[in-house]
DNA sequence: AGGACCAAATTGGTCGGACCAAATATAAGC
DNA sequence: GCTTATATTTGGTCCGACCAATTTGGTCCT
């Protein structure tokens, strides 16, 4: 599924589900690579590459003399992706901590962003949130917009911890909620406010409103995801049923 | 250096500062497998499990054909960790990003904590805060009750993508941190100030107060520690010239 | 029976050479 | 100059082998 074309990345994802779905408790040992590399029908190499993955994602140790089985809880941000799409329907609670994560670091950006824009920035922002509310009701059209709203203000605050923080999240939590066509619908009212309020924090330059902004969309936002994904679960457990 | 005693470690190591210190620009091939074993004086199948952890990090994309160096920008949050102890002394520029991110993190989870504590848990955090006002002159003493703390909060928060986070956060960054000895001082009164309304917000039960005293607080470890780094560079920049 | 100690089997780490398929660079043809 | 066909480079995989560290199992002593 989540993996390359290539043999090795086969390897590693499927014994990353594995020890994702807790078929072996934190502190076993894990099987020798001859054994993976019999398993597998692969060669040794093949199998080491993928250990060395796993072990990248903090999900085994390993020592001359057997591998270890880590504690899902000590992995790397890494694992977050892999964990969403382990199951047809993405776990409602970890969707929800995904949004609660990403609404305060899309506060703090927005915050550090208004406080730290230059005039000229300041403009562009004030642009580009205009544009955003030219087309407030068509959720598809505006998508484009909205990221590069949040591209801006992550440029500006120029925070790498952050911004490293959010490429993880992204890559893995975005690609997720596309591919599973999940359609939030907001409440109507959601996006003007967010707009009102950003554009007063850009009058006043005050960063701390554009982060409240956020906070209070994004709490939004995750109410009506948690929503969308609840109406989902139902639906296909009618179709089960059937 | 930053690696285990194997020699595809030490090779991904130093592949890694290279890349992170720009010896490549981004887009740039890489030099080939068999150049680089031949450079390090090793066998391909080394080389490669050391290129298969660059890969990793999100520091380059290998295909057939060629790998190629990708932006820092979007590498993996572990990148994060070499690249404070690519110098002597940390960026401070970093370190304070680090820290502002670090204080979103823990105020959300302070005050997801104190919203979901059970009666029992509020009474252990209670607990925890009192242990820890009985030693606050002594820096050292207090670290591990410091610690528990977060921990207890962290646990009853139960918000995993923040925990893995943490995870990251806290290896490449603690370690560091305590690797060059940086002891901040903070002002008298702040330590008090945050044990004080901690102990307001369990009473009241109220998360959002503990939010808040923690963002503070940590705003003043922000300054403390800059504090110290900004004094560390000037000895440093004494002893060179002495 | 229990514990300390030693030898054998297991395991990860590395090496070298080999082959394939995809991608790239090079030469040929128009 | 541009396209096309060919040769080369490069990553992905496999095999067999060796070393050093760990683990395991048994032996010996108390």
């Amino acid at each position: 599924m989540s993996s390359s074309n290539t043999i090795s990345h086969e390897i590693a994802g499927t014994l990353r589900d594995e020890i994702l779905r807790q078929r072996y408790r934190s502190g076993d040992r894990f099987p020798s690579e001859r054994d993976l590399a019999a398993r597998f029908d692969a060669s040794r190499g093949a199998v080491r590459e993928a250990l060395s993955q796993l072990e990248q994602l903090g999900l085994i140790r390993t020592q001359p003399g057997g591998a270890r089985v880590q504690s899902v809880n000590a992995a790397s941000l890494a694992v977050l992706g892999p964990l969403l799409a382990l199951n047809d329907h993405p776990d409602p609670l970890l969707v929800d901590q995904f949004l609660l994560t990403f609404s305060v670091l899309a506060a703090l950006t927005a915050k550090s962003a208004v406080n730290a824009a230059s005039p000229e920035q300041l403009i562009q922002l004030k642009k580009l949130v205009a544009e955003l509310a030219g087309q407030a009701d068509d959720f598809e059209a505006m998508q484009p917009h909205w990221r590069e709203l949040l591209e801006a203000m992550s440029a500006i605050a120029d925070n790498l911890v952050v911004r490293l923080i959010s490429n993880d999240l992204k890559a893995q939590f975005v690609g997720q909620m596309m591919k599973l066509g999940i359609r939030p619908e907001l409440k109507k009212g959601s996006r003007d406010r967010l707009l009102t309020t950003l554009r007063v924090s850009l009058n006043k330059r005050d960063g701390e409103i554009a982060g409240q902004a956020m906070q209070d969309h994004f709490e939004e936002f995750r109410e009506a995801v948690g929503e969308a994904l609840r109406f989902r679960a139902d639906k296909s457990l009618n179709s089960v049923v059937n």
